[in-house]
DNA sequence: TTGTACGCGTTATCAA
DNA sequence: TTGATAACGCGTACAA
C-alpha cells in the first residue's frame, strides 16, 4: 500500500539545538550573525550542524525573515543571445552576493509578461529585473503596492522617471544612422522587430528618423518593415524591401539576427554587400563578427549591464533605496557591411 | 529620521476572512479547493480577495504546504546556445504547469556546481534538473537525503541507473565518426572541451575511438586536444593540431562553437575545407548552418529535451515516482565541411 | 553571551 | 459546509 518512502530525516533548528545543548535562538544566531556568539559554543553548534547536515527550511526562513533572497527576472527569451549573455552576468553577480535567480520569459508577449511578473512576485521575489520600460501602468502599480523594487534594463531614457540600467537605444541608432548617411546613403530602409510594447525597437527606429531630420532629409522616406525576430524573417523582410523599394542603398536592422538574415538574402539575390547595398545590425553578438561580410553594428555591453543591474538590485535590498539610473555607453563597430552608397 | 516608507498594506488571509465574515480556513479552502465551499460564501470571499488585492504570502504557504512549486536547474552557462535553447523550452513547459524556474550556472566548474545545487535546494527547489551524470556521489546523497527528486539531462547512458532525459553522446559521435572514416579519413584529430567532470564531452571523444576500433584502426591514433569552450580556443586548438600533426585530414570537434573556430583557423592558414581538411561539429546550433562552409554536425533536439525534462519533473512531483529514462534520437546533418580525405 | 517566548501567514485536522 | 486551532520552522525582541 504505502510508498516505500525514504526516511527523510530533515533536521530542524531544534534538532541542532538539542544536539549542541543550546537554545534554537543561539543556533539561529550562529548561522546568521556568528560574531554575536561565543567562540566555543559556536564551534559546538557548527559541529552539530555538520553532523546532522542541517540546512534551514526555506519556507520558515522566508516567513520569519520576510525575504527570500531571491531575485526575479522576466526576459523576452533566453534564445536571444543578448539576453542570455546579460542574464548570465546578472546571475553570476547575484550568486556572488548569496542571491538566487528566479527566471521567466515572455516570448515578447505583453500579456504573458504580466503573468510571469505576477508569478515571480507570488513566488516571493524580493526584487525584479524587467526589460525595457513599455508596460501597462497597472503592472507598475501592482509592483509598488506589493513593495517589490523593480529595475529596468536594456533601456535608458532620460525622459522616463523609472530607474534603469541600460543604454539609449535611440541615441545609439541615431549615431549609427549618421554614419550611414555620411556614406552618402539617402534611401534607407529599416527592418525592425515589432515595436508595440517594445520601446527598445521603437527607439532604434526613431533614431534613424532623427538622423534623417538632422541631415535635412525627410524622415518619412525611411521604409519600415516590421517582422518577428529571426534569421528567416530577416531574409523575407530584405526581399520585401528590395521588391518594394529597389532604390534602397542601405538597410538598417534593429538587431544582428535580422541583419544576418538580410545578409543572406542579399547574397541569394546576387547583391554584393556593401558594394550594391549596405547592411547594419545592432547588439554586436558573436555572429556579427563571424558573418561574411562582417557586420557593422552597435556594440552593447550586455555583460556589464547584467552585472550592474544585479548590483543595483542588491543595493536596494540592503539600503531600501534604489540608486540613480545608469546609462551605459554603446560603441559603433564599423566593419565591412557598411560602405558608400552606390551611384544611382 | 524615519524613511518615508510607502504604506505596504499587504493583506493577509485574516484580512480577507474578516472582510468576508468567514474564517481563515474558509478563505484558504476557497483558494485551494473552491469546490469544497458553498457557492455564495465563495463569491463573497472572492469579492473580498479582489477588493483587497490579496495574494498569498509565499513563505507562509511554503512552510505550511511543504512545497514551493519551484524547480531548480543548474546549467554550465546560458551563454552556450544549446543550454539557452533547452532551458527556454524547459521554462516554458514549467510555466504551463504553474511551476517557476530557479536558475543557476556553474561555469563548467564542479565545485561551483555543488554550491549552486545546495543554494537552489536551500531556496526551496522542489526538484532539480542537472546536466550530465558526472558528479561527486556526495552530492547525490545530499539530494536524496533532502528528498529532492533530480533529473539528468543532456546525457543518456544505459549503463547509468539514474533517471535521465537525453541522448547517447558516445553513440552519436560514433555514428558521425563512422561517416568520417567512410570518407577515407584515418588521421583524425579531436578538439574537445575539458572532459573532467563532463561525461558528455568524454562520451563524444570515446565515440570517435569506438569507430576507429570498429574500422580496425588504432584508437590511439586519434590526436586529442582539450581546450575551454569558445571560438578563439577552437582556432588555437586547430593551429596546434596542424602544427603537431600535419597529416591530419579530419578534425572532429565536440561542439559547433569549437568547430566554427576550427573553420576560421583553417581559412586563416589558407586551408580549404573540405578539400584540404574536413571539420565536423556537434549540437547543430544556428551558426552551424550559417558557417562557410556549412558545418557537418550532429543535430540534437534541445527544445524537445527541455520540454520532456520539465514534464518528467512535474510528474514526479505529482505522483511521487520518477519515470523511466528517455533516450532522444540525434541526427547527423551532413553538410559541406566534411568531404573525402585528401590523398596523402 | 545566552535563553525564553512570541509572531510570521498558511495549511490541514478535527469537530461542529 | 464551516470554524477553531494546532502545527510548520525560523527570527528576534526582550529578559536574564
Amino acid at each position: 500500500m504505502s510508498q516505500n518512502e525514504v526516511e527523510k530525516s530533515v533536521p530542524t533548528l531544534a534538532d541542532v539545538a538539542s544536539l549542541a545543548n543550546v537554545s534554537t535562538a543561539t543556533v539561529s544566531r550562529c548561522l546568521n550573525s556568528p560574531d554575536r556568539v561565543g567562540k566555543d559554543t559556536r564551534e559546538r553548534v557548527m559541529k552539530a550542524v555538520n553532523e546532522l547536515g542541517y540546512a534551514p527550511n526555506f519556507g520558515a526562513q522566508a516567513l520569519a525573515a520576510r525575504q527570500t533572497n531571491t531575485i526575479g527576472a522576466v526576459i523576452p527569451t533566453m534564445e536571444n543571445a543578448v539576453f542570455a549573455r546579460g542574464l548570465q552576468a546578472f546571475q553570476e553577480e547575484l550568486g556572488r552576493h548569496g542571491k538566487t535567480l528566479l527566471l521567466a520569459s515572455s516570448a515578447y508577449d505583453a500579456e504573458l509578461e504580466e503573468q510571469q511578473i505576477r508569478a515571480l512576485v507570488a513566488r516571493g521575489a524580493d526584487a525584479l529585473l524587467l526589460i525595457g520600460y513599455d508596460r501597462e501602468p497597472e503592472i507598475y502599480r501592482f509592483l509598488e503596492k506589493r513593495g517589490v523594487p523593480t529595475l529596468i534594463a536594456w533601456s535608458f531614457n532620460p525622459a522616463e522617471t523609472r530607474t534603469a540600467v541600460g543604454f539609449d537605444n535611440r541615441a545609439a541608432m541615431r549615431a549609427l544612422a549618421r554614419d550611414v548617411i555620411a556614406q552618402g546613403h539617402r534611401n534607407i530602409a529599416c527592418i525592425t522587430a515589432p515595436t508595440r510594447s517594445n520601446d527598445r525597437a521603437r527607439g532604434r527606429v526613431e533614431g534613424i528618423r532623427d538622423a534623417k531630420v538632422e541631415a535635412g532629409q525627410d524622415p518619412a522616406e525611411v521604409m519600415i518593415v516590421e517582422t518577428p525576430y529571426g534569421i528567416g524573417t530577416g531574409e523575407e523582410a530584405f526581399r520585401q524591401v528590395m521588391a518594394q523599394a529597389p532604390d534602397t542603398t542601405a538597410i538598417m536592422c534593429v538587431n544582428d539576427v535580422l541583419a544576418v538574415g538580410a545578409l543572406r538574402a542579399a547574397r541569394a539575390l546576387g547583391l554584393r554587400v556593401p558594394e550594391d547595398i549596405s547592411v547594419t545590425g545592432f547588439d554586436d553578438i558573436e555572429i556579427a563578427a563571424l558573418a561574411d561580410p562582417e557586420l557593422t553594428t552597435v556594440h552593447v555591453p550586455h555583460r556589464e549591464m547584467g552585472r550592474r543591474a544585479a548590483q543595483r538590485l542588491i543595493e536596494v535590498l540592503q539600503d531600501n533605496v534604489m540608486g540613480q539610473s545608469k546609462e551605459l555607453p554603446t560603441e559603433i563597430r564599423m566593419r565591412q557591411s557598411l560602405g558608400p552608397a552606390r551611384k544611382a
